[in-house]
RNA sequence: UGCCUCGUGGUGUAAUGGUAGCACAAGAGAUUCUGGAUCUCUUUGUCUAGGUUCGAAUCCUAGCGAGGCAGCCA
């Protein structure tokens, strides 16, 4: 029996590969990579191919790397490293990291094998398999569309070092040549038609600065990072399923030792009511949309994780959805599922109120405190009670009182009556409102039998609401998140911005009970019957913010949405 | 248009020639001092048409549909 069998261990096509490969012996060790580039914040999408990574590697004793495929100086930058670097820290670290790769600050770096590639640019070319072209952009572009070959395909390997050397040496302008794979031009894959593998860019990178004016291209770079890094199991998304002949093309063509690295690819996630390419994700920051790329709407991993999610759920959820080539459009509320699957478990209650209406309990003694026990967690015994104070006035949520309740309802109404949890079932006996008409207090009999835990607390009503002692409350923001988008495809049907949800942010003055004052990041609670809640990095010593992570099932809401 | 890939309930996935299963969602009920959680039950599926086979979601052929690629982006 090993640890697997507590924790399930996926199991998709990929996986299996790795099983065959590890079976057989190709590999004396499985190592993977994840390679982003440092041009956005992550988003949940890479967090799928992080625990696809890492996981693979954790499953089969094996490494991951993370490497930086920064390779385009004009769109990278040092901040993109480090929250980068943050987040796949986060998601992994408490993940058994000891036998992961990511035992080091520092990720690797594309940049850091330019001299590498340049040499294997020099052996390509005295291979006479990648050539100098002076087409213009536009001209490479309209050939490879043709399947015509450039002109300067045929140049000598003499003149192709030449010029080559020149271009590295920065003696033509941005974009005047580029160094090209002389592959075939009538492929019917256009990635085999002579591919760009150099372009001239004299701008300054953000780790070598203005050492290199030649920057070479995704597939060059890619390739080569990952064989001189010794990956085995390159694990992409299908957009480069076509690049695949391309990746093996380099590897044959310079004559690399085996065993070299496979290229398998698998579909990116999509999820509905948000969107999730890094081109909108920037713009709805730049746009100020969102209050920043952590903003806790965001899908991004940083947004998550201030909004409360944690990261064994995200790797929960990425279990969950599996791994294929089938594009899919996977369900919000499958995250929302795992997130609650979680945090019911782990989560301590507390009582708080969003949206407070005084109650005033006419028959209670004016000086009177009651500790009340309280569960902290009923799916867990082992974190015990703790006491909250009750005296005569109250708050409850306006939520919890109609004037003219619908059937079925069962909180508080006049005349009715209700439990306060962990207290004693009241009765509501006067409305009080101010000129507006606006009910501002509920006038409300205890029943003193009925004491939570007492002889006699037996007597059944159909409700129990949560409360705070009014004297005793501790105020604190609570901030709630909807969905950003109003439809569930934003991405299709127009501009993914015109369907903004307007309310996906409110933010409220809670009355909470006094235990929560002592609460710490990254500790979350339930907030009885609103939602999970966690602590924001906005919260001063002087006053609280909380996010609300996400929020219980409301069987009631789609009840009442029925009539 | 060319090339590549993919089609299993509403959604996401499993079954790798041998009883189509799981999860989410939806619906009904039980229970409940959270309208939470838990438990029980229910609805809904192999894109189509041929073929191979004792037997096909699985293999073959054709069609249909969907996605990706066609940057000196990754």
């Amino acid at each position: 029996m090993t640890a697997s069998t507590s924790t399930p261990v996926p199991s998709d096509f990929i996986r299996d590969i790795v099983a065959e490969d590890v079976r057989t012996g190709k590999y004396k060790l499985i190592h993977t990579r994840f390679p982003p580039e440092p041009n956005g914040y992550l988003h949940i999408g890479h967090a799928k191919s992080i625990c696809l990574n890492f996981g693979i590697a954790r499953e089969f004793g094996g490494i991951c790397n993370v490497r930086m495929d920064d390779t385009n100086p004009t769109k990278e930058e040092t901040e993109y490293v480090d929250s980068i670097m943050a987040d796949v820290r986060w998601l992994v670290d408490d993940w058994g990291a000891s036998h992961l790769a990511l035992n080091r600050n520092t990720p690797f770096y594309a940049s850091d094998y330019f001299d590498r590639f340049y040499e294997y640019d020099v052996e390509l070319v005295c291979k006479n398999k990648a050539f100098v072209c002076d087409m213009t952009p536009e001209e490479t572009d309209e050939y490879r569309r043709l399947g015509k070959e450039s002109p300067f395909r045929n140049r000598s390997i003499e003149e192709n070092l030449d010029l080559f050397a020149r271009m590295k040496a920065g003696e033509f302008a941005d974009g005047a040549r580029t160094l090209r794979a002389k592959i075939d031009m009538s492929a019917p894959n256009v990635w085999l038609r002579d591919p760009v593998l150099y372009r001239i860019r004299h701008a300054s990178h953000h780790r070598t600065g203005d050492k290199w004016c030649i920057y070479p291209m995704y597939d060059w770079a890619h390739t080569l990072s990952d064989y001189t890094e010794g990956i085995t199991h390159s694990v992409c998304t299908l957009e480069f399923e076509v690049h695949r002949p391309l990746y093996e093309w380099i590897l044959d063509a310079l004559e690399v030792s085996r065993p070299r690295p496979h290229q398998y690819e698998f579909a990116r996630l999509n999820l509905t009511y948000t969107v999730m390419s890094k081109r909108k994700l920037i713009q709805l920051v730049t746009d100020k949309l969102v209050n920043g790329w952590d903003d806790p709407r965001m899908l991004t991993i940083s947004g998550l994780r201030r909004r409360g999610v944690t990261a064994s759920a995200l790797r929960a959820f990425a279990y969950n959805i599996g791994i294929t080539k089938y594009p899919s459009m996977t369900d919000m509320a499958v995250l929302e599922h795992t997130m609650r699957n979680e945090f019911n478990r782990t989560a301590a209650r507390r009582l708080a109120v969003l949206r407070p209406i005084k109650v005033v309990l006419t028959n209670y003694p004016t000086d009177r405190v009651e500790e009340l026990n309280a569960v902290n967690n009923p799916e867990d015994r082992n974190v015990g009670t703790r006491k909250i104070p009750f005296s005569r006035e109250l708050f409850i949520d306006r939520d919890d009182f109609m004037e003219t309740p619908p059937p079925k309802y069962f909180r508080l109404s006049p005349g009715g009556e209700v439990r306060l949890k962990y207290a004693y079932i009241i009765k509501c006996d006067e409305v009080v409102r101010d000129n507006a008409g606006k009910v501002t207090e509920l006038r409300c009999s205890v029943d003193f039998e009925s004491k939570s835990g007492g002889a006699t607390s037996n007597r059944k009503v159909k409700g129990t609401i949560h409360w705070v002692s009014a004297a005793h409350a501790v105020e604190a923001e609570v901030r709630l998140y909807d969905r950003l988008f109003t439809v569930s495809e934003p991405d299709v049907g127009g501009d993914f911005k015109s369907f903004i949800n307007s309310h996906s942010l409110e933010v409220l003055t809670a009355k909470c009970e006094p235990a929560l004052a002592e609460a710490r990041p990254p500790e979350r609670y339930q907030f009885e019957r609103l939602g999970y809640f966690a602590l924001d990095p906005d919260s001063t010593p002087d006053k609280q913010v909380w996010n609300r992570t996400i929020t219980l099932k409301d069987t009631w809401a789609k009840e009442a949405k029925k009539t």
